[in-house]
DNA sequence: TGTACATCAGTGAACGCGCGTTCACTGATGTAC
DNA sequence: TGTACATCAGTGAACGCGCGTTCACTGATGTAC
């Protein structure tokens, strides 16, 4: 049994070994990852994953000892990644919360879109329909973005209640995800100009106008 | 080989015999979207799919010959059913053009999801990525979305253009399949109340808002 | 400094299984004459 | 009305293949004493 789930060291590795398996496991992943964006879900295989990084089909499995355990560790990477995306969008110190919401809308839309990430998030929807693990991480990260959303759309219209706030962060979300549909055709994924420009307008719409 | 794909028959079936392989046919289709919706595309086969349709697997392949062409009918029925649902939206004669916007709104919004329908876009959506011929349908499908919602947005406010309309179209294709991500929780999948009226005045300004 | 030992990392073969597809075949139905 | 024949519909067995998983094994690395 080369792979076990809880390790129970009675010494420890040196930091050397410890990257090594970090950067194995990194590997590992990007390799998944790339073969999932190129063949799909259906045909994502640990031989193709294996071959993919360089190693062994035994040696994944030393450290993902099952098909699963890839996908959920590929799938968490990507929603840590995304929600870390948002939250550096909000950040952006010393700005007008204007300013923040236009930098923001910056990120998202003009974004060259890291490679996969769209392919990786039809799959995930896909998954998510099948998979009760999935769809609560999935939902998870949803509401957060609904959230984020929300606060940034206060932060420019005060006069908001948070409840509402939230909603159309919702409406935001969906709307930034659903663009994905339009993004397929043409090589580098990128919106057309003037439909960006449309968004910009809904969102400056959807930020100003008073609550209900 | 019992299938054949282009059959020239010397003279002509009776038209009982072809409304039978008609049903047959949508038998099959049912079934394939029952187990498409159910276990995912990773876990469609011709085994389940005939099974599902009480025949055997020899039978199936007589009506469809490959996997391949039962996944190419199956996806082009859902998407035909689609476009007709738009069409039937956008036709509610006799009506005003905001009451008919009010009434396509509704229909959306407020639609209990035909069995699994969005379950199969998911699918369809992930293997549009990977599949030549799926995207080219799918992206037809939503420019046909996004032209159906500009014509009734120009309906509703005749001043705008009519490529400004079909971009504010594919803006609501964008936010409504969008919506599907916060359909997921909650049993029939219905959106909360307070979100459907922040959809509805969202779209309400988009249609009464002036060009740019 | 040497030895014993545990863990880390990796190898390679084998397993049973479900898959898409191929194929030869049978019987039912319908048409031609 | 009968016969010959083509097509329609369906059956059942077999194929080779790639799959996830199991397993016994080897060598490298690091720690304890």
């Amino acid at each position: 049994m080369p792979a076990r789930r809880e390790p129970a060291p009675r010494h420890r590795a040196g930091t050397a070994v410890l990257a090594k398996g970090r950067e194995r496991r990194t590997a590992i992943l990007d390799a998944a990852t790339a073969v999932l964006v190129e063949d799909g879900y259906g045909q994502l295989s640990l031989r193709k994953i294996a071959a993919r990084a360089g190693i062994r089909l035994g040696n994944l499995q030393y450290y993902y000892a099952t098909k699963a355990d890839v996908v959920r560790a590929l799938l968490e990477r990507w929603l840590v990644r995304a929600r870390d995306a948002i939250d550096a969008r909000m950040a952006a110190h010393g700005a007008s919360p204007a300013a923040r919401l236009d930098a923001a809308l910056d990120g998202i839309l003009a974004d060259a879109e890291p490679a996969g990430s769209t392919r990786v998030f039809w799959e995930l929807w896909a998954l998510a329909a099948h998979d009760p693990d999935v769809a609560t991480a999935t939902d998870g990260f949803y509401a957060d973005y609904a959230a984020a959303a929300g606060t940034l759309l206060r932060a420019v219209n005060p006069v908001l209640d948070a409840a509402t706030a939230r909603r159309r962060g919702a409406l935001l979300a969906s709307l930034f995800e659903g663009l994905s549909l339009y993004r397929r055709r043409s090589a580098p994924h990128r919106l057309p100009p003037a439909l960006v420009d449309e968004v910009r307008a809904a969102v400056r719409m959807l930020a100003t106008a008073p609550g209900a």
